[in-house]
DNA sequence: AGGACTAAGTGTTATATTTACACTTTCATA
DNA sequence: TATGAAAGTGTAAATATAACACTTAGTCCT
């Protein structure tokens, strides 16, 4: 350290969050417009610049506030992105979280005129800054951590058919499952347990409906399995 | 973002390094004295302040070249470390970068006066700021990782035994090996080729010595098991 | 009421992987 | 050349994974 302390508190930093959802089948990831300079009209994931005296945690609360009106969802931090010229006004180191929520349990009301769009993860268009990459590693990391982590809570409705938790796995992992094995490896594990209540189809027969146990699952989500 | 754009500017953001070697057939972290002000004189992982034109890369290199006299070690991202009130000189940002090396090929002369100590991992003093923590959450990655990633390439010498990278997973996870099956399952990977030479020891029988095959490892590096 | 259609649900066998377990070989030294 | 020390090696049982197709329960239409 040569130079005086001041030349080191210049730099500005940022959090940006990749949510993800479960929709139809898909995998899908939450993209916004931009309404501000910089990069004004461009898509971009939801994100702000964070002041010196604002936490991680209240940034990501705030930001998660005003684009899905929800204060209280679980995330976790991905990775700083802070290469020399990643943010046109200065050097911007990006703290980038990614979360998973349900969208139909933890969404109250989204203002309109943010125009929110759940993209699917194989359609996102070019964004700005280096969002794209960001995006990108998120979905790595949800894609290693859904093998020894169990996946679903936050992104299923309480109760849920089988055929829906392998929809999701096959979705987040790009593969298909047998059915069979799928379900005794489930079984094994002891993460679900049936409901009573039984899901009426559109067509075809009625399906079993299964909640997670969260005691055992939350053992899974710590230990691994 | 209601307040003059100056106002986010205001932030510094350091790199610190959490070096792993493995030696006497135990995990060890590299700690050093703190030369200067703040916590003048307590341990604390190698790092510094950077300035805000200069890249993480710059700053872990430049880390790198002072405590270890080496430039080109292999290290990534850990985390970013945020808290309001970590650093008494005022909003600070900690990227905690770890790696791995070889004690024995990777590091030239150290200068003396740096007084940098391998520390047993499970021997680790007080450190100054949230060092702890961050050594902390860099095992707890490293033995995740160790599982679906193939680990000993930085850490071991060119050509070791099959007892030593035993030994080396053993310290790293934290238990014990069947020694036959954990030769199988080495080389039912094949990330490992005998080399013709074998170590004299000095007491017992010679041992055979393996080199890895880079080629084998690297795809399973990138891939995963 | 019955047939056609749709989707849910269910078992078995073969193969691969993991675990458990103990003696033999090779070398140095006394 | 006998002893002590560490390296090296094989087999069988148990468990986990993978491959595979039919039956059941419901709706809708006539």
């Amino acid at each position: 350290m040569n130079e005086p302390i001041d030349e080191y508190f210049k730099t500005a930093f940022s959090v940006t969050i990749s949510l993800f959802i479960f929709e139809d089948g898909k995998q899908k990831v939450l993209i916004i417009n931009n309404t501000d300079e910089p990069f004004k009209n461009a898509q971009k994931l939801p994100g702000k610049l964070v002041k010196p005296d604002e936490s991680f945690e209240d940034a990501c609360n705030d930001i998660l506030q005003k684009t899905i009106n929800n204060q209280k969802l679980y995330i976790e931090q991905l990775n700083a992105f802070g290469k020399l010229y990643r943010h046109p006004l200065g050097r911007v180191i990006d703290i980038a979280f990614c979360g998973l929520l349900n969208k139909k349990t933890d969404i109250n009301e989204i203002p309109e005129k943010l125009k929110h769009k759940w993209v699917e993860i194989n359609e996102i268009p070019q964004l700005a800054y280096d969002h794209n990459e960001i995006i990108d590693m998120a979905q790595k990391r949800l894609k290693r951590r859904i093998k020894y982590r169990p996946i679903g809570i936050n992104l299923l409705p309480k109760s849920f058919t089988m055929d829906e938790l392998q929809s999701l796995y096959s979705s987040f992992l790009g593969k298909e499952f047998d059915k069979r094995n799928f379900r005794r490896k489930i079984f094994d594990l002891e993460i679900v347990k049936e409901v009573t209540k039984v899901q009426l189809n559109k067509r075809g027969r009625k399906s079993i409906l299964y909640e997670f146990d969260t005691d055992q699952y939350n053992i899974y989500n710590k230990a691994g399995f």
